[in-house]
DNA sequence: GACTTATATAAGCGTCGGCTGACACAGTCG
DNA sequence: CGACTGTGTCAGCCGACGCTTATATAAGTC
């Protein structure tokens, strides 16, 4: 599952953003996503286990509660396709690739 | 729809890469997809016609010709949301974040 | 060991997004 | 004007994904 697919769901982005102020465990997370988007505990567990399998966060057990937290590894794969295109808004990281961007190759390959 | 919907799909970030080399035909574009990933030119119209709803792509008549061209508002939307997490791997930015995320909540709310 | 809590898994179902084929429409050229 | 090219739209089909209900598993408590 690609990156992107991952971070296409609301409730897995909500997910994210509830890990990213610290560690928590799938109850406390079911909670508050129930709450706010009103689906079932198996639902937000299922959601948890793609977060899971795609890099986007880390299990502990304690107990018999699971701690998710936080794993940078799918965020940085979103990010890195994301910084191919950031040129085209800070241009001055790399203003080469504007000036490319901006028409060079419409008028070299058969531009009016 | 979702900026990350936009790009959940492999064509539309296909399309994207290549608007990212500059400026191109309606046309350019559909016979790149169409042998990459094997699918129909009205498949790729409306691809294009995603992103050029959700931000991601400018088009400019030009005859008979549409001329696409990469639009930042959706990318720099993507952007922004991952933005709320990039001090998780890159902690010189602002290492109290990361300190945070580490388990500080986790103590606090009843951790062990 | 029986019960309860915390979480995951499985099966089944509905929905939504993407594809195709058919068609519409604009512009160009004879 | 009529044919042709380039592109967009529409209707219908199909598969994938997310949800629910039911159930399994594991860990605590008495």
């Amino acid at each position: 599952m690609h990156a992107f697919d991952v971070l296409g769901d609301p409730v897995r982005r909500r997910i994210l953003e509830l890990l990213a102020g610290g560690e928590a465990s799938a109850g406390d997370v079911t909670a508050t996503v129930r709450e706010e988007f009103g689906i079932s505990q198996p639902a937000v567990s299922q959601h948890l286990r793609v977060l899971r399998d795609n890099g986007f966060a880390h299990v502990r057990a304690e107990g018999t509660r699971r701690l998710y937290s936080v794993d940078v590894t799918g965020l940085r794969a979103a990010d890195a396709w994301v910084d191919q295109f950031r040129a085209f808004w800070e241009p001055r990281l790399d203003a080469l690739a504007t000036e490319v961007a901006r028409g060079k190759r419409a008028r070299r390959s058969g531009g009016a």
